[in-house]
DNA sequence: TGGTAAACTGACTATAAAGTCAGAATGGCC
DNA sequence: GGCCATTCTGACTTTATAGTCAGTTTACCA
């Protein structure tokens, strides 16, 4: 809190006249951080005709979020991983995260009914997606890849179309 | 420390004496449990004829660990969250997760050679393996499945197979 | 049985950091 | 300028808990 007063250029006490804790001012701002990517996403998806362009898309805005803020994903996805332990306790991020597999469902549905998917049951697909995705960039901020992020998305969306696809 | 020395019918001091910080106790208890989930897939997999029937082995045995111990697996992926965050503080857990993707790209790579595989670059396949099941069961930690856990492994099966195979 | 080494104990210390609050600074209005 | 409301401050309180260490108990052997 010390830290976080300093750089915001208040005192300890003003920011807790606007937030109650600092697991809100954590949440908040992890939140805000990722709203935006999710809405992104969802834009760029929407904007691809194809199922595999929409999977492309999917990936791609994901791998732009890497590049924009490293450390940002790194604490997101940290957090993520403490979701399941801590249970409810953070209700904020654990709605960002249903929200995201809905839109991918919502999406899959939709591929699924003009046969361009083969008929899986789509929260399935969704978590496929979403987390061969999420686990793929966390090993990037890890170990990092061999290839060069364009090969990256061309093969993440080749394994997740043959997947998925029809 | 007071509640693992309490559990363990020791003093806080003795715990001392067997490990030189709590970090140490955590890492520790980490790697001696999934170590053996690592051994057992190797094994699982080696016994599995077709590459199909690797990759059923696979997330059969990680569905298994879910089973035995849905605390422990949940603290595990939560600590592996954490590890792209604080970055190479805790080798021995790194360490671990290396050793799980370098088994799985063995066993791909053969299976590339013997043809059973399109030619996709190993380390990506493994990945997406790993992450995918990893995420599926964190999401089964989190939320749960409309499914059976058959019916979980083998849609899940079915996808990474059809993602990855030739 | 006495002596030594090894294993153990738990009251105590040290430290970090979240959260509080009495009071100071600022801004707008009559 | 005087008054009130709003905003801000940072020294201080509180709490939690990792880690220490002087002293005790146990085990073993001559």
């Amino acid at each position: 809190m010390e830290e976080i007063a300093e750089r915001s250029g208040l005192a300890k006490g003003t920011l807790y006249l606007y937030f109650p804790s600092k697991q809100d001012i954590y949440i908040a701002t992890l939140k805000r951080g990722f709203a935006g990517v999710v809405e992104h996403t969802r834009a760029a998806m929407a904007a691809a005709g194809s199922l595999r362009a929409k999977i492309k898309a999917f990936v791609e805005t994901r791998f732009e979020a890497l590049d924009r803020d490293r450390d940002f994903l790194r604490i997101y996805y940290a957090e993520f991983g403490n979701l399941a332990h801590t249970g409810c306790s953070n209700p904020g991020l654990r709605e960002l995260y249903e929200r995201q597999l809905k839109n991918l469902e919502e999406m899959l549905r939709v591929a699924v009914e003009a046969g361009e998917m083969r008929p899986l049951p789509v929260d399935a697909a969704a978590v496929a997606l979403y987390e061969t995705t999420r686990g793929w960039l966390w090993r990037m901020l890890l170990i990092g890849s061999p290839r060069t992020p364009q090969e990256d998305i061309e093969v993440l969306t080749d394994i997740l179309w043959k997947g998925i696809g029809q």
